[in-house]
DNA sequence: GCCGATATCTCAT
DNA sequence: GATATCGGC
């Protein structure tokens, strides 16, 4: 979205540059921008609720390419919505719920190319999403944030305070907030556009004179011609606004001018919208990574300081006795220590209350309890019949009675058989769209030619690329490097990849202790993944559609009330009998796990299956995690003082001092999120379940 | 001819 | 978001 017809108009100041000339720097990236250009991959997993890793990969990839030119990328993800942009954000999902509708209608009628089609518009990229890839970006060390409301306030601030040195991304709201250095269109070739504020003076003639205007006149510019805060006055564009801008001083002025002509007509609610649009561009809150405290992007001048409508559209903020999002007016009322959870991706944005989880860990620990909540279905239950008395062992014996249960119709497996039905419909489709050859948007070089020389940029204005072009072929890691996959010995698999430096062969316990991977990062030794899993498998609040069905949704919560203490032992059985369970079990596995979305052409995973500790471990640490102790509270009261000062805009000659902390905060901010043991599970807990796929992918 | 509105394509694999 | 096309002025 952004400001409609903006890049066009800064046409004249766009400079083709590669990635090179960041050498050395650290660029803040949009991250949900990579999320929604990578969900194109992936749209029907998305959609459907199945595990895919490809949107991971993209991350990979591009990551891969920055850290070849020696830059830092520092993540930066949305957060909250703020209160302006509701009703938008409102629409917006309520157009993909209607394309998520028809896409369903027209996967289970048959047609899915154009089913494929609806799902492209469907997606919807969540913080579950965001969680997985924060995940990796902790593994590897590399700077991430999530921002209390929108990436992209937090990514100038983040310029501001000279943490980063560009933003990329693809909107150019970015240089309403203020941004000084926006790279936008980056490719698989590492090739950009740079466009640089400082050149704005170079636009000082023409239909669009934008060195002619101040910062405030820059924002009454977008806001009457129509941004993501306002919708603008009909009929004015970009052009037609300056004319306005560059004749009047303030809005006011602008309006009665418009008013006068008779021409044109202003909404009722314009300039409502406009102060609202001009306090959210301002003083937005954000996360400061430095202080450690829910800032605002500009330091709040004496005058507004108590002004209601000022916060109510620059993001609620947490009350630190309260515990809600509300206008919140001191900064020493905010809970800064909940709002830092919040940046490290600990807890949902949307709603605190909620621990963060990651996408792919939640569909496979469903999976996963899937498979053995089969596995309890088929073992005989005690003498009340109840559910929760039953083993969860495998080896359990399959009596006639459970048998019958299966066929009544009226028992658990006919709820099982419902929910594997439904699961049916969720295979996937094959089948690849149509490859085009990459031709390079600035270059005119096509990805093709083997070693193709880079053309020079031929317009005399802009600065030519010292370095030669980027080549896409770079290194990557697939998913299974990057969280340290180890072959499975018994099935003598191997991770499938063109590119991928093969990791040495090791068992299971080996990895959890592996200090050194053949990624090209560095993986601290005690890493754990901070990731809590979701505190409720059954969650009320997983807001997708096509997420757990009634019956999963059943199923998952009768496993978790099962306590393997509670299970009495199973009685000797004939072996004949057991034979017998065994093959009607692994029919039933294998039938769970073709159908349910994990992955195509799955076999019988019997072996694969997870040991059932890790699952009981994270149900039971739980529990601890809500009742760890805040630790950082008195840490961040400390900072209290300091940072209000901090928050204030930084004069240039400060940055220097800013930039020597950086590191220091960065690792800080690490060290926080990771290894809070008691919420963590294992890496080898995570890299077991990516080894079932990789496993039955054979 | 200029400008804004609208439709379509593009991303990714 | 970019581009192409259309229609109003």
């Amino acid at each position: 979205m952004g400001v409609s017809g903006l890049l066009p108009q800064l046409k004249p100041i766009q400079n083709p540059v590669s990635l090179a000339r960041y050498e050395g720097e650290t660029l803040a990236i949009d991250g949900y921008a990579w999320l929604h250009r990578s969900a194109h991959s992936c749209a029907m997993e998305l959609a459907l609720n199945q595990p895919t890793e490809k949107y991971l990969q993209f991350f990979i990839k591009r990551i891969s390419m920055l850290r070849h030119f020696k830059i830092t990328p520092f993540f930066v993800f949305d957060g909250d919505s703020i209160q302006v942009k509701k009703d938008t954000e409102l629409k917006r999902a309520e157009k993909r719920k209607e394309n998520r509708e028809k896409a369903h209608a027209l996967f289970t009628a048959g047609d899915k190319r154009l089913a494929y089609d609806f799902f492209q518009k469907c997606v919807s990229i969540t913080p579950e999403m965001a969680k997985c890839v924060i995940d990796y970006l902790q593994i590897n060390s590399i700077p991430y944030v999530v921002a209390p409301y929108e990436a992209d306030a937090q990514m100038v601030y983040l310029e501001k305070q000279g943490i980063v040195q560009g933003i990329i991304s693809e909107d150019s709201d970015l240089l309403i907030f203020g941004c000084t250095r926006l790279i936008t269109k980056l490719n698989d070739n590492a090739e950009c556009i740079e466009i640089d504020r400082r050149n704005f003076e170079r636009l000082n003639e023409g239909k669009f004179p934008l060195s002619k205007l101040s910062e405030d006149q820059l924002r009454s510019l977008v806001c009457l011609s129509g941004c993501d805060y306002t919708s603008g006055v009909p009929k004015v564009g970009l052009v037609t606004a300056m004319k306005y801008v560059v004749k009047n001083r303030t809005m006011e002025q602008m309006i009665l001018a418009i008013k006068r002509e008779g021409k044109l007509t202003v909404p009722a609610n314009f300039y409502e919208e406009y102060e609202y649009a001009n306090f959210a561009f301002q003083f937005q809150r954000v996360w400061c990574p430095l202080s450690e405290r829910l800032v605002t992007l500009n330091v709040i001048p004496n005058e507004l300081q108590k002004n209601q409508k000022l916060f109510n559209c620059i993001g609620h903020a947490i009350h630190k006795e309260l515990k809600i999002k509300d206008i919140v007016f001191d900064f020493e009322d905010v809970d800064h220590h909940l709002h830092k959870r919040i940046s490290l991706g600990e807890l949902n944005p949307h709603d605190f209350n909620e621990p963060l989880a990651n996408r792919e860990h939640k569909l496979r620990l469903k999976s996963r309890s899937m498979v053995m909540t089969i596995d309890k279905f088929c073992t005989p239950k005690n003498a009340t019949g109840s559910v929760n008395g039953a083993s969860r062992k495998p080896t359990g014996t399959f009596l006639a009675r459970n048998s019958q249960s299966v066929n009544n119709g009226s028992g658990i497996m006919s709820k099982l058989e419902k929910a594997l039905n439904k699961r049916k419909l969720s295979a996937p489709v094959s089948g690849n769209p149509s490859k085009k050859a990459v031709n390079s948007q600035f270059f005119s070089r096509e990805k093709a030619e083997p070693e193709p020389e880079p053309k020079p940029v031929v317009r005399a204005d802009l600065e030519p690329i010292s370095k030669p072009a980027y080549s896409a072929n770079f290194h990557t890691d697939t998913f299974a490097d990057v969280f340290m996959l180890d072959s499975d010995p018994e099935s003598e698999t191997q991770t499938q990849s063109t590119t991928v430096t093969p990791t040495a062969t090791q068992t299971e316990t080996q990895t959890e202790t592996q200090t050194e991977t053949q990624i090209d990062t560095e993986v601290p030794s005690t890493f754990v993944l901070a990731t809590p899993p979701p505190a409720n498998l059954n969650d009320k609040n997983d807001n997708n559609d096509a997420g757990t069905t009634e019956e999963e949704s059943e199923i998952l919560s009768e496993f978790e009330e099962d306590k393997p203490e509670d299970k009495p032992e199973d009685e000797p059985e004939a072996a004949i009998q057991k034979k017998e369970d065994n093959k009607i079990l692994s029919a039933l596995r294998s039938k769970f796990l073709h159908t349910g979305g994990l992955t195509e052409n799955r076999p019988t995973v019997a072996k694969a299956r997870p040991p059932l500790r890790n699952v009981t471990n994270i149900m039971n640490k739980k529990e601890q995690t809500s009742k760890r102790p805040s630790n950082s509270l008195a840490a961040a009261s400390r900072n209290a003082s300091r940072s209000a000062s901090r928050s204030a805009s930084p004069s240039p000659t400060a940055r220097p001092s800013v930039r020597r902390t950086m590191s220091g905060a960065i690792n800080t901010m690490h060290a926080a999120s990771t290894p809070a043991s008691s919420n963590s599970i294992s890496l080898s807990q995570f890299a077991y379940s990516r080894k079932i796929e990789t496993v039955t992918k054979q």
